[in-house]
DNA sequence: TTTTAAATTTCGATA
DNA sequence: TATCGAAGTTTAAAA
């Protein structure tokens, strides 16, 4: 059996299925009236309430509250999870190191409990990521400026990594940061820090970030700064085109 | 009762409970084979595999591998989920808009079903965050450099928020960034913005760089653009004090 | 192991 | 509603 399910389990079966899980390689998912700890890089309570509670064999722990995208507690994997009563209550407890951090939640109360023997060897498929749109540039250097020429393909600097290093068509030296999102203060700081990286070595160097869009504060700081902002929404790869007709098929 | 628990239901069993607890507001939580398609800010596909899926009440939706901390696809709170049969086969869909994308999970084998009418009125309180920092450097200026006065807190300036700005013993400027993690290059980027742009309208200003720790390109970087690192590890406030003992009572 | 930058980042605060 | 910056960010890639 795949999947094996316990309505309001007491504490002790709790945790004797719950080490049982962790020693077969389960998945465990719990729902449970709790209170969570944390401590470690911060540390921080969640005082009583009802959560799902999943433990992974990886080590991940997750804490989940009745809304909201992000577990109000966690612990990515590398860990270990364990199980023990306390007082009378189960406990589950996660841990890991570098660095040093706990999550333990104190089962007032648990609703249910799920064992699940998962088995996946899929991996996920994405398509329209940063990396496409760098590919797509750099076979199509002209969507960016009429006889721009990619030279180098991030390239190492003393500051970091600048994602083209090209030339314009009367050969200036053109430095490219390129965003899939639109455009924020940050990004334009790292093109700001390749070119002054740049000019202290070179005249003349011209920079240009090239994203869907920009906020106004962004352009400005550009514009102030004689960088120039290309405006780049769209972008097709061949992966990307491959998918997409995958998808319409289905 | 709060959780009900199904075992291996049919697609129709399974979609008629996932359409009462979307209607009641109740977290559901399945495990299933399944394949999962996302559309939106990018596209991808996930074969099949074994998976716990979670709905909440609020929209979120969220599909679990066997292994990781962050879902392997999702959808977070704001828009809607939804069930339906297909083909003879549940299939779980998750929409919004702005950003207009869907997750659609298409369960191929359903292992278990639980659905959890939770009640949760707690909230998450920590300690130790970078605010609780701005707060202890507020109160102990001394800690960057003896003699420093803090002038303004959160100062806004044209491109950005300036964390601290305060004058050294000699009535000096200085424009002060806090981290609470190791210092990167962004952090660099983000003080080097303010400072330059003091530098504009104002002669001389000293740029400090406040985190526990920096990467050697980062120190660098601040000694090349005359810019001062401070670290700072530890800090306690009140509110971080009160917290820690509590956990120690625990 | 450390560093660097992306991410379907999410989330909260602010204007 | 858009923007800005923090986050216990996590993750993956590269040195």
């Amino acid at each position: 059996m795949v999947a094996e399910k316990l309505t309001a389990p007491d504490p002790e079966t709790l945790v004797s299925e719950a080490k049982a899980a962790f020693r077969d390689g389960a998945m465990l998912t719990v729902q449970a009236r709790c209170e969570v700890e944390y401590e470690g890089r911060t540390s921080g309570y969640l005082g009583p309430g009802d959560r799902i509670l999943v433990a992974k064999p990886d080590g991940t722990f997750l804490v989940h509250q009745p809304t909201g995208h992000k577990p109000v507690n966690w612990m990515p994997g590398g860990g270990s999870v364990s199980a023990r009563t306390s007082e009378d209550e189960a406990v589950l407890l996660a841990r890991r190191t570098n660095p040093s951090e706990r999550v333990e939640a104190r089962i007032l109360e648990a609703y249910g409990l799920t064992r699940f023997d998962a088995t996946d060897g899929a991996t996920y498929e994405e398509s329209g990521t940063e990396a496409e749109m760098h590919e797509y540039i750099e076979e199509n250097p002209d969507v960016l400026e009429e006889g721009l020429r990619i030279v180098e393909h991030e390239r190492e600097s003393k500051y970091g990594f600048i994602d083209f290093f090209a030339r314009d068509e009367s050969g200036t030296p053109v430095v490219v940061e390129v965003k899939r999102i639109q455009a924020t203060l940050n990004h334009f700081d790292q093109l700001q820090r390749y070119v002054s990286l740049y000019e202290e070595t070179n005249d003349t160097v011209r920079g240009m970030l090239v994203a869907p869009s920009a906020s106004e504060r962004v352009e400005r700081a550009l514009r102030d700064n004689g960088l120039e902002f290309v405006e780049l929404a769209e972008f097709d790869t061949d992966a990307k085109g491959a998918t997409e007709a995958k998808l319409t098929d289905f």
